[in-house]
DNA sequence: GTCTATAATTTGATAGAC
DNA sequence: GTCTATCAAATTATAGAC
């Protein structure tokens, strides 16, 4: 079984990698993972266990563990962007723009108890294998020009890209390290207020 | 030789844990590792090598690697606080003393060219020993203390201390996954800015 | 406090059969 | 695509000598 997607980004289509079921699900496991623990807390053999096949087999699928970890970050990246869709929609304010973008994040962290994936690697940038830090780079650097986007012709003094991504990024740690969620929405509030001018 | 350091904290003397200096060069050497990579980026034959003796040796110092973890923590959360100073002092007012908060932050970015060493690790809170998981929760616990401290009687709409926690944390790991130091300064600028009304 | 020696486990990775 | 078998390396950790 082979699973497709398509999204659509700077304004023209790019194809997803297309993934087997099986090395979907693999993804699925590393992310996982990954956005508990980092880069370092992803084995190949607890990924096999998981998804039913053998350390070795884990290896046809992605070779090296950089390739496993740039696939992560990749797939996780378009899955994002896709969840924000056009920043450009004529229809909206960057109001109701950013709130998505807020909802986004806010989803991630209430359905699967994990912060963001780039939010974990991001921090231990220093240590990862380049494949892997170069496709976190193009996450944020991704998502910044999208909030940028958003922004354009926002009335409010809300904040630049980096201002507001920041929050957001820093907002998840404190709640998952201090076990407060609401300190996710406390930030997310600030975003808006500061939005709404 | 052995380094005694005392820190007001919460009103109170709060007596820091003593070391020997060969454990003091232990603890640089893995607050090292850990802001650069995480937890799993400490191994206990690195250290070994870096300070001149045999991973056994790392083991006198600090019989298992929660109890190094919890360490490393520990003292570096009296570090942060102990630069912060009192956040109660008669002569400033709250800019000033955020200002000085966010330059703690900014030094031990520009000088380390490493971020929090609670940023990197609250990212992987999940997958913490407990002992350390819980000591990155107090490093947060304190600085937010310290925070809401420093913002009594504040005249512009500064924010929350969650809120420009989370601005401070967030923008590093921005500057850092980008390698862009001026997006952290820019989220710097966004909270001094709003603390000025 | 530091060493040698070693155990026990985990990990990333490969060769080759089916 | 998945398996068995295996390797080399790294890792945490301990026992006991100096």
């Amino acid at each position: 079984m082979v699973v497709n997607a398509y999204l659509l980004i700077d304004n023209k289509f790019m194809e997803n990698q297309t993934y087997t079921a099986k090395a979907a699900e693999i993804l699925d496991a590393a992310e996982r993972h990954m956005r508990a623990g980092g880069y370092d807390a992803v084995s190949f053999r607890d990924l096999a266990d998981e998804v039913g096949i053998k350390s070795s087999s884990v290896h046809y699928h992605f070779p090296q563990k950089p390739d496993l970890g740039e696939a992560v970050v990749r797939r996780y990246t378009d899955t994002v962007l896709g969840a924000l869709g056009a920043p450009d929609d004529a229809g909206e304010d960057a109001y109701a723009r950013i709130e998505r973008l807020c909802a986004v994040y806010r989803t991630a962290l209430s359905q699967d108890g994990l912060i963001c994936l780039c939010c974990v690697l991001g921090a231990e940038t220093r240590d990862l294998p380049d494949q892997v830090a170069s496709a976190v780079n193009q996450f944020f650097e991704r998502v910044l020009a999208w909030t940028g986007t958003a922004l354009k012709n926002a009335t409010g003094q809300g904040g630049t890209p980096a201002q507001i991504l920041a929050s957001l990024q820093g907002g998840m740690i404190l709640a998952m390290a201090t076990k407060q969620p609401a300190l996710f929405d406390e930030t997310v509030t600030g975003i808006l207020e500061r939005l709404a001018g």
